[in-house]
DNA sequence: AAATATTAAGAAAGCGCTTTCTTAATGTCG
DNA sequence: CGACATTAAGAAAGCGCTTTCTTAATATTT
């Protein structure tokens, strides 16, 4: 591979004149300008990215540290972050954390050891002290799917508690009242979120959470199966049930139908997230699309304001939508 | 951030002998080594990685580059790849290319301006003499789902006739005889390859493929939506059909319960990937599971073999795995 | 027209490491 | 015991760029 000498000994000008060019400092005589372009083209040279970046301190690339690469969810993350961070003339540089302290730690580190200019990251085991270190001292973040104090305009994420509500007042909307309820791991946010959300609107609806209605699963689908096993051993009616992500809904649709439960009609069933497959689901999965691409893209945005001095409108709360399809009928009054 | 001329002050020793320690240069002293270790602790210094792939020409990280971010099928091949060099201690840089030339052209350049010591790829758009002149040129090269004349020890690729072949050899043997094929892109060579097995098992059976039993789709959902609407369109009796990928498969079960067809009892379908909703439809699909976990690991374990020294041994021709679930049953003998 | 300000290019230092070269200290042999 | 080989550490060059410093040429001011 040529280097930055070869190129100025063919266009017979300084390296610091061919730097120039390549980094669009406007003080260079435009003729030795396009001399210095043909030696370039003829060569076909490109500047090494580690010498480059080495000596300047900054290396227009972006770390993104995600907790797992073969997911939807994150698949749609890296998405919207790599288009926007590449229409902006960025890299992409991802690595994988899978909510291991020790991996994430080890993420951070090799990301800034890369030499990128900010972080976007989906973390959970990094504890809110740590990134507010990581901002303050190392690099600066951007952090999705958290609120973190302190970094508060760093952080985008979605108001979980709001898709919770909508998703049991859909329910009771369409009659329901004896409604069963599948969680996700009470510890994380989000899943605490979206069941005080899932009270919120059984109040408003002039009910209440049944202890024997309500199962704590794992956002996979066993919790799904698990949960709904589970729930229909207690022997208590319930005419629809909440599933606090769509991996969940999807075991709890194939659960159901083991147990030779007619669906829609026999019980409703609502996911969250609005996964890949929830329409590829039978009944298609009525569900809250979780906009993760769009939170990904104003993710990069705020990384674009902050370290490469664009001007892009942020917002940091963004709102799940509500997806209407088959899995959801008016109660029947009749019992499961 | 801590440099090693800091470690070096602070252990009273100089850069050389930090920099042995560091790279584990079995000639120090184990005195010295104790005094840098706890320096380098004290500090928590952290090598600058960019320097140090400068300085040495070797980065101990290898690209891939991917066709898109955000489908199971990549998410599954990234995993592979980056358990795989992360156990040996090699670091992973993905990118897209999007099955664009001038995207994967640059994202080979961007891999090698970053000092990558190899690159695993997924691409269509590079041609073969275009890959064999970065491989010679450039950057050891590893690649997957694909076959190059003279880069054969780099290719890792499914035996994809075979997998046609024992779809269609699973509906003869359940005695169907009318078999629509909705298939691939046909200049792609996985979705030739599918249709060339099909057609060989079909001739054993004593059949031959129908003209209008044929359609060639997109591998998309909408190439089994438009396929299955077209095929029954044309009034030609069938009780099976084939779709050349799960995607396509999906997209035939949703049209065809619009239709009205009561499955699996009146279509038999077979799909082809094992994509991660494949059990997540409804009838659950039967298929052939695509390894491209294991493909992805093979391709990491070559690229660990050429430049870093192991001695793994190398499969570069993966065979699918017949996967019986509740989409296909014997022939009734009725018409659909 | 002399003194000063502005501009455009080259020279050279330096980013944080690795690695070769050098030197000093030790060990080995006839 | 002196000549030579071996070893362990430091000194210094260099990886391929960017950027500051410097200089020479040109423009502007009084």
């Amino acid at each position: 591979m040529a280097t930055i000498y070869e190129v100025a000994k063919l266009a017979g000008v300084s390296v610091s004149t061919v730097s120039r060019v390549l980094n669009s400092h406007k003080t260079v005589n435009e003729e030795l300008r396009e001399k210095v372009e043909k030696a370039v083209n003829l060569l076909n040279y490109r500047p090494n990215s580690v010498a480059r970046s080495l000596a300047s301190n900054r290396s227009d690339s972006v770390g993104i540290l995600v907790s797992e690469l073969n997911t939807p969810f994150f698949g749609e993350m890296m998405r919207a972050v790599e288009l926007t961070l590449r229409t902006a003339n960025k890299h992409t540089i991802i690595t994988v954390g899978h909510n291991k302290l020790e991996q994430e730690e080890d993420g951070v580190d090799f990301l800034i050891g890369r030499n990128c200019d900010a972080l976007i990251m989906h973390v959970e085991a990094l504890s809110d002290d740590m990134l507010r270190a990581i901002n303050r001292d190392k690099i600066p973040i951007a952090l999705i799917n958290r609120q973190v104090q302190g970094l508060e305009g760093a952080c985008i994420s979605l108001n979980d508690e709001l898709g919770g509500y909508w998703a049991c007042k859909h329910l009771t909307d369409l009659g329901h009242t004896r409604i069963a309820y599948i969680a996700g791991p009470i510890h994380k946010n989000d899943a605490s979120q979206r069941l005080a959300g899932h009270n919120r609107a059984l109040k408003e609806a002039g009910l209440s959470m049944d202890p024997r209605l309500f199962y704590e699963g794992n956002y996979y689908e066993s919790g799904g199966i698990d949960g709904l096993t589970e729930l229909m051993e207690r022997n208590v009616d319930f005419t629809a049930l909440v599933c606090a992500n769509d991996w969940m809904a999807s075991g709890a649709i194939t659960c159901a139908r083991d147990k030779g439960l007619n669906l829609p009609q026999d019980l409703s069933i609502i996911g969250f997230d609005n996964d890949m497959f929830a329409h590829h689901l039978y009944p298609k999965l009525t569900t809250l699309h979780n906009p993760i691409y769009d939170m990904g893209e104003m993710a990069a945005k705020y990384i674009l304001n902050t370290v490469y001095k664009q001007k892009n409108h942020i917002k940091n709360v963004f709102e799940p939508q509500f997806i209407q399809r088959q899995s959801t009928e008016p109660c029947q009054n009749s019992t499961s």
